[in-house]
DNA sequence: TTGTATGCGTTATCAA
DNA sequence: TTGATAACGCATACAA
């Protein structure tokens, strides 16, 4: 292991010297500069993250709070961030979080002195607790948020384009030739339900289609379970809707699961989409057409902006849209001749 | 925060004491150890992690590898994994490992080489890389292996009893009356595919039921996309099983789903169980009776395991055998009249 | 603009 | 059985 005493000596400077260099000091001449970084080439000079913490005192580490890994969303962002922490070469600390434990205002803190870590990833619902956010202010915990519902000020945070995207799907549909379009909204807690339903409301509006609040069913949560309730009672209208776009895949499976036990083929007879392009949506059969939200580059843009939050100004506070995509997929066709 | 020297000075003995005392050395009076214990109680001591490593040299980090984290199985047994670690404050570096990258090897020296880890869990199907072994054991990394196919001297693993599983789950079909019994293989590359296969036919002899070979199909892989063909052949026969043991859930997802689209109520018509109760065994409907993985025991033992490889006589491999569970959910039933 | 010397908290060497 | 002191690799106060 090339240590930084051997990269001076290589470059014939002090060790300060090239400390200086690692570390993007303004005074330093151009010259010295390239000499030491030749010599960290050529010895392939790594710094020792475990040095420097130690003479630092904090934890280089990332924190995570993580809430039910169940759901597929969560699955998919924990490895996401897992994977992005590992490409960046940074060490992840998680924790799982659940609001409901009593307990959780001790846990954290024993996580934070435990593991030390000052930047920590907040994932929904956990990023939407104003009393966790007050607990990290207090410790002086830097955050970055994925999707919160609201932002807080000082904390930098990430999302895609809930409305964008479900007005996309929504249009899909119409293009398909669907008049009579049915939405399952998602937890009435979480912002992107709200701006799924908006997204889904101004595709018809635009394409002049009224909205027919019967065909808008709430499931009350972002559940399975509870989509079958709603979906078995949009499709056993007497009208019923030729295409379903439910505000998350798990709830589009509850739709398609529903649907084949009725007897109504899909896409044949029945539209079906999702929303987040989790591992469910092509455990089905037909697969799901789904917006993917775009979770490796949240996770990357998440590592990034913690790395950068140690130079960044607290009191301001950026929000990055990540694109999406729509993944065409079985669950979806033309409308139904009638 | 206290360090060493304080509780050498509280105690009135040097720091090199205070060191043997911690790690438990041989020759070191009763009376200087209670002293030195009682000092690091009453000053709440907890040695620094980051100055232990530094001047260790090595990482007390655990590595892991992961494969494909799509899969239900693997999803869960990370969070398991994770879980664990944490819970006995341990720091988990991860690495996502594909065999089938031919940078593989470079890969994975170079996690080494960033993480620095000496013990290493691994989980299917890297636990059964011959190549991996000799590469891991040629750095003298220590493994845990989590359900391999065969044992690694100098290794230790975790299981759970496929085949005793596999008899049970064969079994209560058989106490529901039913006497056709289908079964869908796995991955024939794992021995889970076969240990289950065998406790499925061992349930049927010794209940005086002949084996068709006819009812044994194989996916060729664990994926639901390949049990689909399967579920339907079986599905499609005219002496149709009543009921379908696959091997794991997504397969059983498989057929939940086709009997539905042909139009065959499970559980009236058909009963259907899976194995491994990840997350999809309960976004279907009805939910699916399965075994349940002691995924959470399983990770608790593999960290327990990591921490005694450090003293443990490394020519010795244990295998540990953990406690599985049958959970009787909404697809299955008795079998139909007829 | 650059270099020297010191300390972060721990374990190891060697001597007592 | 114990203790003084040197290392581990890095960053910084202070000096030049």
């Amino acid at each position: 292991m090339t240590t930084i005493t051997e990269v001076a000596q290589h470059a014939g400077v002090s060790v300060k010297t090239v400390s200086r260099v690692m570390n993007n000091y303004e005074h330093i001449s151009p010259k010295t500069r390239d000499k030491v970084r030749r010599a960290m080439e050529d010895l392939s000079y790594a710094p020792s993250s475990i040095a420097r913490q130690m003479r630092m005192g904090d934890s280089q580490s990332i924190g995570m709070l993580y809430g039910d890994p169940s759901g597929g969303y969560q699955s998919r962002l924990n490895h996401a961030v897992l994977k992005a922490c590992s490409d960046a070469r940074r060490y992840l600390a998680v924790e799982l979080f659940e609001e409901s434990n009593p307990e959780w205002r001790r846990q954290v803190e024993a996580f934070l002195d435990r593991t030390k870590v000052q930047n920590l990833i907040l994932v929904p619902p956990m990023c939407d607790s104003a009393e966790l956010h007050m607990l990290l202010q207090e410790r002086g915990i830097r955050t970055v948020l994925i999707s919160p519902s609201r932002q807080i000020s000082g904390s930098s945070s990430i999302a895609m384009d809930d409305r964008l995207a479900a007005f996309e799907m929504t249009k899909y549909f119409i293009d398909l030739g669907h008049n009579r379009i049915g939405h399952i909204c998602g937890h009435p807690g979480h912002v992107a339900s709200l701006l799924r339903r908006q997204g889904y409301e101004e595709a018809l509006k635009n394409a002049g289609i009224d909205i027919d609040e019967a065909l808008i069913l709430g499931a009350g949560s972002f559940f399975f379970k509870d989509a079958l309730a709603c979906a078995e009672k949009m499709l056993r209208m007497e009208d019923r809707p030729t295409a379903i776009f439910a505000a998350n895949d798990e709830m589009a499976a509850a739709v398609i699961m529903m649907a084949n036990r009725i007897g109504i083929q899909v896409p044949e007879d029945l539209s079906v989409a999702g929303f987040d392009n989790t591992a469910i949506s092509q455990t089905m059969w037909p697969e799901l057409t789904t917006v993917a939200q775009p979770f490796g580059e949240i996770a990357r843009e998440a590592v990034r902006l913690v790395s950068d939050n140690v130079k960044r100004d607290l009191s301001v506070s950026a929000t990055r849209v990540l694109p999406h995509e729509i993944l065409y997929r079985g669950s979806t066709g033309p409308a139904p001749e009638n």
